[in-house]
DNA sequence: AGCCTCCTAATTTTT
DNA sequence: TTAGGAGGCT
């Protein structure tokens, strides 16, 4: 059983592809010693071509945010393949997100000049080890053909434990036990080795539940995501012949975000690359932002601990922001100790300063963004107008994203929010795949629970008790259970009618899917058809109803890329992507969590504020642990930012229900003065405010004027003062010139055809001072400064 | 079985 | 404030 042969190694039925017909390696063997002149490795800049050419032993590849560590990454597996160091097939290269991995592929391809169809074990740390665990998996007690169990599915599955072992699930809530075991999971403490300071845990049944809970997966023949890895390190600490025979074949291994990794996957990296030690990290100890999930920053600090002689290479040069933006960044991150340390640069010159502003409430400051953003979409801001596409607002919590909305909706600005729950994560979808999975296998407990009464069959708590019952006593699966049920009668009148249909279908599903299984697209809209489902939801009047349908078409859609229905199954609990793509300008709002990795020419970081942004809870729990992740996720914010970064914080907010006074974040006080551009609000530094506290009447945020001059005393408040102080009262734009002048007003009309060089033509239909409101032919209805217009006729227009 | 009302808790979420 | 869950009522 611990036998592999390397064809094993080779195969890649998961992806699809095999191994590729002419190994790359044999075409380019010759290439090595011409390797320096390699069309790929132009454009690297020094640090960038000692990381790709220090091919042997252990590499720590410290990339700063923007440096190029992705083409850092990719020309080095091209040069691995290109030297002939190692076929497509020996290089381990692992990445956290699916995404990350399909870019990884793409570059890859794109800098051979050719598609690498046979990367097979280039993917998530999840992904390689599913195709791991299927080889191996009755090592643990798991048949090949094991499920992988989603949140949701692993939620109730506690829950029955705790029921089922008297606790009372208010005061320990099947959340709890969740968090807790996955904690124990991602740093690999199997139910045996569970150390004894854990003992306490979830009121001290936590090592029994955690003992249950994995014999419970083990009977469903099912493991949830902590397992994958969990597994597998089990079985390569059990089974030495297995790993020799992996530490061989995985000839080189890569590793991306390494700064987020777990102990779990820290461990088995360790152990792939005990033998010949060619592992390659990439890393960034300043944007470890996952620790409250189990990302250890200590596996990228201890690397060259753990690997003697590790050749560090750093980084530095940046490529995406402006000087300001990275020294502003650098200045906060400044503040955390235990650092690798890495000093940004760029060559880029010029570029504007971060901006602060402080508002009054959380309203006004979403107001101003709203602002702002039209500003910088129709060029007002004397900057080349920017499309929404390119700007973004970043924040620390989903909940601060609706006050974007609402303000966004209220003057119709498109937007995007990035987050939310995932497709798959969504009730329809999961519903819908719980009847896939009972059409594949009747085994599976959690699907057929998921969707007994789903659609309503008059089967309520009682009658699942009774097939649970029948399924227990007979040690069968529930769908055998209610089998035995319908047969017996043991459920009567509508329930044992719905029942029987429900057994009846799914045998027929079952034996049709095994006898063509090529009809999978059709064979799951029949199922959806005939289980009731789509009824169900062409019956609901709610008005989440249609777009449920909707995402369902999608579903079955998306079997389209897979050749059955088994196979969809197995890949989409690891495929959380929902890119929607769509064509119009929108700005993105997103979590700064969410926005790793990504970059935007403007970006606004909202809410810094003392509790909000540091977290609070962030800081009680993880004390200056989580206070300096917290300035990391502040650092990863402001890095983000090409051209414009934009910090704002409001004085009042509204904390669930409560308005609250806010202090500015200690990071506002961390921002380099140098480098930071007070913006002065009308309403706060010219006093508006201040005199009409009357006019908030029962509105105001704050009652007392006692408590309101609090806020303004706070170190943060005062010293942002003392910065805007400095400056003369002419706003900062005027004084850099950028406001444009009034009397520079255009001779344009009403009627006027013009031309804009973004929106395109267009007709004037209104003027207010130095703004046009203009009906764009393409664009539609926007408000202009005139500056940026030009007639029509000059423009080459043919007027109608 | 399904609706309604009360209570409580409330970050971040690559798979 | 509000959303989701649990428990009670019809």
């Amino acid at each position: 059983m611990s036998s592999i042969d390397n064809d094993d190694l080779i195969d890649d039925s998961d992806d699809g592809a095999g191994a590729p017909k002419v190994p790359l390696s044999q075409r380019a063997m010759g290439a090595a010693l011409g390797a320096r002149s390699a069309p790929y490795m132009d454009g690297l800049n020094p640090a960038q071509r000692e990381a790709v050419e220090t091919l042997n032993g252990p590499v720590l590849m410290l990339a700063g945010a923007g440096t190029g560590k992705t083409k850092a990454l990719t020309t080095r597996i091209a040069h691995l393949l290109t030297t002939g160091s190692a076929r497509t097939n020996e290089i381990l290269a692992v990445t956290f997100t699916n995404k990350a991995a399909r870019e990884m592929k793409e570059r890859v391809a794109g800098l051979l000049g050719q598609t690498v169809e046979g990367m097979p074990w280039m993917g998530t740390f999840h992904s390689i080890c599913v195709k791991l665990l299927r080889r191996h998996a009755e090592l643990v007690g798991l048949k090949t053909n094991f499920t992988i169990l989603d949140t949701d599915d692993q939620i109730r599955l506690m829950k029955q434990l705790i029921a089922a072992n008297n606790i009372d699930e208010k005061r320990w809530p099947a959340r709890l036990l969740s968090g807790v075991i996955d904690n124990w999971k991602n740093r690999a403490w199997t139910p045996e080795t569970l150390p004894s300071s854990e003992a306490q845990a979830f009121n001290g049944r936590g090592p029994e539940l955690y003992t249950q809970y994995q014999d419970r997966l083990k009977t469903l023949n099912a493991c949830d995501f902590g397992d994958l890895l969990l597994h597998m390190v089990t079985i390569f600490q059990q089974h030495d012949d297995i790993l020799a025979k992996y530490q061989s074949w995985f000839r080189y291994i890569l590793v991306d975000e390494y700064q987020d990794t777990n102990v779990a996957q820290y461990l088995w990296l360790r152990l792939l690359a005990a033998g010949h030690k060619n592992i390659c990290c990439v890393g960034d100890d300043d944007q470890s932002i996952y620790g409250w999930r189990g990302a250890e920053v200590g596996n990228i600090l201890r690397f060259e601990k753990d690997f003697p002689g590790a050749k560090v290479v750093r980084l530095e040069q940046n490529y995406r922001s402006t000087a300001h933006i990275l020294a502003a960044a650098s200045g906060v991150i400044a503040g955390n100790a235990d650092r690798l340390g890495k000093e940004l640069w760029t060559e880029a010159e010029g570029g504007e300063k971060v901006r602060l502003i402080g508002h009054w409430d959380g309203d006004e400051e979403a107001r101003w963004v709203g602002e702002e953003i039209e500003a910088m979409q129709s060029g007002t801001r004397g900057m080349a107008p920017k499309s929404l596409d390119d700007m973004a607002i970043l924040v620390r919590a989903s909940h601060q994203m609706r006050a974007f909305e609402d303000r966004f909706l209220t003057i119709g600005l498109p937007y995007r929010v990035i987050g939310g729950p995932r497709f798959y994560e969504r009730l329809e979808i999961r519903d819908a795949m719980a009847y896939f999975r009972l059409a594949v296998s009747q085994d599976d407990d959690l699907a057929f629970e998921r969707i007994v009464n789903t659609p309503r069959r008059g089967l309520g708590d009682k009658a699942v008790q009774t097939i649970q019952m029948l399924a227990r006593t007979n040690g069968v699966s529930l769908v055998e259970g209610a089998r035995i049920a319908v047969e017996s009668g043991a459920i009567k009148g509508k329930g044992g009618k719905g029942l029987a249909e429900l057994v009846g279908n799914l045998d027929r599903w079952f034996n049709q899917l095994r006898a063509e299984a090529d009809t999978h697209i059709e064979m799951a809209e029949m199922i959806l058809e005939e289980s009731g489902y789509t009824t169900m939801w062409l019956n609901d009047k709610t008005p989440e109803a249609p777009g449920r349908l909707e995402n369902l078409k999608e579903l079955v859609k998306a079997l389209e890329s897979f050749e059955n229905l088994q196979g969809f199954l197995e890949h989409v609990s690891l495929i959380m992507d929902n890119d929607t793509d769509d064509a119009e300008e929108k700005v993105t709002i997103m979590t700064l969590h969410g926005a790793k990795g990504l970059e935007f020419p403007a970006v606004f970081l909202p809410g810094w504020e003392d509790g909000l942004f540091p977290s609070q809870r962030s800081m009680d729990e993880s004390g200056l642990k989580g206070l300096e992740e917290e300035r990391r996720l502040a650092y990863v914010g402001i890095t983000r930012a090409e051209e414009v970064c934009t910090i704002s914080f409001a004085a009042n907010r509204r904390v669930y229900g409560q308005w609250q006074s806010q202090l500015p974040s200690r990071f506002v006080d961390e921002l380099p003065e140098d480098h930071v551009e007070v913006l002065t609000a009308p309403g706060l530094y010219g006093g508006g405010y201040g005199g009409m506290s009357g006019d908030f009447g029962g509105q105001s945020p704050l009652e007392d004027k006692a408590s309101r001059a609090d806020a303004y005393n706070s170190p943060g408040w005062k010293r942002m003062q003392a910065q805007g102080a400095l400056r003369s009262k002419p706003s900062p734009n005027e004084a850099k010139g950028l406001v444009i002048d009034a009397t520079a007003v255009s001779s344009f009309t009403q009627g006027d055809r013009v031309f804009h060089t973004k929106f395109g033509y267009g007709t004037v239909m209104g003027i207010e001072g130095d703004k046009l409101d203009i009906e764009f032919d393409k664009a539609g209805a926007k408000k202009v400064v005139s500056k940026f217009i030009v007639p029509a006729a000059q423009a080459g227009d043919v007027p109608f």
